[in-house]
DNA sequence: GAGAGTGTTGTAAC
DNA sequence: GGTTACAACACTCT
């Protein structure tokens, strides 16, 4: 589920609420979800802090006080933080899973800290992992990653220097992590549809027109889901009751079988990249 | 009830 | 090297 803007809409919610805060207790339920030396990680968290938390594509960086290591979480499809603070939950990741019992079959980690704050990674696929990680394992995982779109150097230069040439699908190459960094199946369908190309048309068919719908569409659409707090998130017991929801934006993903909403042609799916994927045969080309 | 589909990504194969 | 197919897992939908 979560892609960038919900990753991110999940680092500033927690940010609130977390840090600074001593870690009283870790606890590791699932092994399949912990990566690397779980007695390093106990050892380097029960008792520290978190002083910042930074995104990265779809990771979250938890940043440790007095130490170089760094807590890595990845929610990948279903992942869940659930942050249980004094009079209400901040929920971030996969809505399908029910929270009414905490923990429940689907903690796989748990952290409690000294005020009582308790924070749940709940993954109902077990995808998502844990991971201390040391510098080398911080930059290691930081080169698997192209720029952040939303940065001020993704520039329109920086974007060509990355595709041109390239011969992938559209779809593919939005996806690829290596190339720009946090978008996902949802995101990659409404970036092709506001640029009005095809997903499935190669980059190098691209016009110059084309290429520059593509660049905007990247980052506007990314950039409009950050301010609505992401797509598929629910966030609970907001005193503010700030909801959000880009949902009602979607153009094109899950709308196959409706109308589009710009020319009334029937929206189509179909699978490309190995992904399923949405769009509209008249507006795209 | 069987089979397909699901928001991610690492790996292997071409 | 670039690109594509598939597996990891458990659940929901058809």
């Amino acid at each position: 589920m979560p892609e960038l803007p919900e990753v991110e809409t999940i680092r500033r919610d927690l940010e609130k609420v977390i840090l600074n805060k001593e870690i009283t207790n870790v606890e590791l339920r699932t092994a399949r979800c912990v990566q690397g030396d779980r007695i390093r990680l106990l050892a380097t968290l029960i008792g520290g802090r978190f002083t910042k938390l930074d995104r990265r594509g779809k990771l979250l960086v938890f940043r440790v006080a007095d130490v170089d290591d760094v807590l890595h979480v990845h929610l990948k499809m279903t992942g869940q933080l659930i942050c249980q603070i004094a009079g209400g939950l901040i929920v971030g990741g996969h809505p399908a899973a029910k929270i009414d019992a905490l923990p429940n079959a689907y903690t796989h980690v748990v952290f409690t800290f000294d005020d009582g704050t308790v924070l749940y990674f709940n993954d109902v696929r077990t995808f998502g992992y844990v991971r201390l990680a040391d510098i080398a394992a911080q930059q290691a995982a930081e080169a698997k990653y192209g720029p952040e779109p939303l940065s001020a150097a993704f520039d329109r230069q920086q974007f060509e220097e990355i595709f041109s040439g390239r011969k992938g699908k559209l779809k593919a190459l939005l996806l690829n992590q290596s190339l720009v960094a946090g978008i996902g199946n949802i995101y990659a369908d409404e970036i092709c549809f506001r640029a009005k190309v095809l997903p499935q048309r190669r980059f190098d068919t691209l016009d110059k027109n084309e290429r520059m719908r593509l660049f905007r569409a990247l980052k506007s659409i990314i950039s409009e889901a950050v301010d609505k707090r992401g797509t598929t998130f629910s966030n609970f017991v907001d005193a503010a009751g700030k909801k959000g929801g880009y949902m009602p934006y979607l153009k094109v993903y899950g709308r196959h079988g409706e109308r589009c909403k710009r020319c009334a042609t029937v929206v189509k799916k179909s699978v490309v990249a190995g992904r399923g994927t949405h769009f509209c045969s008249l507006c795209q080309k």
